[in-house]
Parts: structure tokens; sequence; C-alpha cells
DNA sequence: ACCTGAACACCGTTCAAGT
DNA sequence: ACCTGAACACCGTTCAAGT
């Protein structure tokens, strides 16, 4: 592919996340990515610094796109809202969503969902324990993205997977074995398709009402 | 490093978890595995497939460790503990934690704990929610800790995303510039010490709190 | 200011050959 | 069965040199 010279950090960094979403981060390198720009790798350096700083940009590439609730709605809501639509985000590209997990980019303006989520809480009423709201919610919610999104085993290997699944000895498992329908293929660490193939929507609306049920039994009685 | 041989695929499962440990994955390569062994690359490949196939050794040699709480206390009680012995041995070895979330075994013993799990959430009586309750749980803890784990910018540049932090627009940030001295350093995103230094013990606390009042909130009425 | 061309010090993996 | 030695096809990064 070809490019025209100059090019620029942005379209650099539009390259890089296409290319981490199309084949993976694993395939994903400076050279290559210098190749389909038509430019040497040097290039890629005098305009982004090195391969994590490239990565950092790409991460912020993603979190910008995910765009705040309004303030209207109530706290709840707002809150199972904004979770939503991180999660949509990852799903929308879950290769470069896994990269951000690592929180490379340490850029001040992707502080801009934190600002408005501790402004909630505040306003929620979690007094002392605003960073522990904090913290529970965005591990939960960010890493169950994580976890959903963890790469399965390659296609070729999931019949595999599967077979070890159907398998399971029932003196070793016998609870697995026993809700094997309800859990095969849908659950943590026994699946053996995809994100894509098999969204666990359910399961991540389950965790929002537990979450934000939770946190309401916590505040002091002056809210509900 | 001298190594006696024949060597054994016990001998390489345990020298690449220490060497990640000490180095990180960052820094680990086969090539430089095999020179600590005092061993040819090729060596390696005879013993245990490729690298991809290693780190899933080196995973289940850590998701082993975790022993389950006994049965004899009361379901919240089992559920935290396991919760907390999870995250310890993640503190213990937060290198090859790092890497177990990526769910690269597929090692049908690391299922041990998913099946206890499991049980409990059974004998809880969740019923026909059991999927999305432990999807919710490991998602949540175990998401939580990755994130908690997430590497921290090089040791050299902590100050520098201190700096950025201190400077932070309370026009633009107006929530986090209020709440700075309970933040700053302690919540996700805002942190530039590691998680060995600052760890979130009660902000995983809180997180086990909230989770098992929610999940408790959705229980039929027969239990409590 | 921006890019080339070449080089350096690495990788993971394979394979014939040795014992 | 287990290991060597060499090779192949890559990496990220740096740097002098060009324009």
């Amino acid at each position: 592919m070809r490019a025209e010279v100059p090019i620029t950090r942005d379209i650099i960094v539009t390259t890089a996340f296409r290319l981490i979403e199309e084949r993976g981060l694993e395939q994903f390198s400076m050279r290559s990515l210098a190749t389909e720009l038509g430019v040497f790798p040097a290039t890629l350096y005098w305009h982004v610094g090195d391969r994590s700083q490239l990565l950092g940009m790409v991460e912020f590439r993603w979190i910008e796109q995910v765009e705040l609730p309004d303030h209207l709605t109530d706290w709840r809501e707002w809150m199972a809202e904004l979770a939503r639509r991180y999660r949509r985000n990852a799903h929308e590209h879950p290769n470069v969503a896994r990269l951000a997990s690592l929180e490379r980019a340490r850029n001040n303006e992707s502080l801009l969902i934190p600002d408005a989520i501790v402004g909630t809480l505040v306003r929620m009423g979690v007094g002392d324990q605003l960073v522990h709201a904090y913290n529970a919610l965005m591990g939960a919610v960010r890493g169950f993205v994580v976890m959903e999104l963890a790469p399965r085993a390659e296609p070729d290997a999931a019949s595999d997977v599967e077979e070890d699944l159907r398998a399971l000895d029932p003196e070793q498992f016998p609870n697995i074995t026993e809700h094997f329908d309800e859990m095969a293929d849908q659950a943590l660490s026994m699946r053996w398709s995809n994100a894509a193939e098999h969204p666990l929507d359910d399961s991540f609306e389950f965790l929002v009402k537990v979450l934000l049920d939770g946190l309401a039994a916590q505040l002091p009685r002056t809210r509900k």
C-alpha cells in the first residue's frame, strides 16, 4: 500500500488501530505498519516515538469513543448506561479494547470519564467510601469486559476445547458436569466460542444489577 | 548458568515461572530461558512444544497454588475467603498472574475452583441465574485483580505521572481535583505507584461486600 | 523537518545431524 | 530419546546520511 508523504501522526495511529483490530495485537508490528503505510520503519519513530507510545495513542483513540450519558437520568440508570456504552465500545473493537486494559496511555484527557463517575458517586452520597466505590465499580466492570474478551483458543482448536469439557469426569467435577448444559460455552473458562459469537450480555446485566444493588446497600440511610 | 542434562519439563516450567516473575513477561524469551538453563533453544521445543504452550503450563502452575477454603463456613464467608486467596496468590506472583488472566491454559484440572464455585452457588439457591451469577463473580473478582495489577508506568516515569495528575485543570476535572487527596495514587487510572507498594486492600474488600450483598438481593426469598 | 538505507542486537521456530 | 548447531524469517530501535 502506498501512502502520500509526508505522513502524519494521525494517519499512523489510525492505521495502527485498524491493523490491530484486523489482525490482532500479536500480529501487529512496527515493521508491518511501516509496510502498510509504504514507508521505512524509522519514519514511524520520528513521528510517534516508540512502539509503546504508539500503543498508548491507539488506546486513547479507543477510549475517547465512549460517550458519557447525559446527567438527566437517575444515578443508577446513568451508571448502568455508562457501563453498557463502555462494553459496547469494547465489543466493537475487541483487540484494541484488550490493549486498553493495560492502561498504557497516560493521557489526562482519558480521565474525563473517571471524573464524571466520581461526580456521580459523590452526589449519590458515598461519603468517605468514594475511592472504594470507584475502584469496585471500575475494576468490576472493566475487568469483566477484559475477561469476556480474553482470547479464546485459536479457531481450529475450539472443537478440542469442547471435547475436553464434554469429557470432564463427574467424580472430579460433579457440579460442572451436572449443570453442563447451562454452563458450557457460556461461563468464563468454559467457553470455546469467542466473545463475538457468544457475548455474555445477560451476565453483564446481572453484574451491573448486583453491583448497583450492593452499592445502594452501602449508602448511608439518608438515601434509598 | 549450567544445568544437568537431561533436562525435564518440570525444570523448564519452574524456571520460566521464576524468570517471568523476576523480569516481567516482556523480558521473557525462549532464548533467554534456554541460556538460563544452559541449553540450546531447540531443546525447549522438544520438551514443551512452543512458547504459547509453555506459558499455559506456567499459568497452570500459578492457578494450582490457590487452595479452596473448606466448606464448613457459610457461603458468604466461603466466597469471600476464596476471592481473598485468589487475590493473595496474584499479589505473590503478579507478573504470572497477569499472564493467567489471558486464560491460555486449557487444562481441565484448572476447573476445580470453578466447579467448587458452581456447587456453592447452587447450594445458595441461585436457580436459573447460575451462569450469570458465576460470570458476574468470576469476571468482577478476577477482573478487579487484573486491573489492580496492570503495569504502572515504568518506575522512572512515576513522578511524571504524578505531576500530570497534580496539574489537572479544575475546570475540566472538577470532581477529581476536588477529591484529589482521597483519590490520588489510590484510584484505578490515577495511580503512579505499583500494586506492590499500594495494594487496594480496602477497595477489594468493598467490592467483595458489594458483590455478595447484591447477589443476596437476587436470591429467591426463601433464603436471606 | 522529514525520510532513507543500513545496521545492531535481538526474537520464535524448524530441522538435519549427532549421541 | 534427547540435544546440538545452524539456519530462516522475522522483530524493535538507532543513526548517519540524504533532501
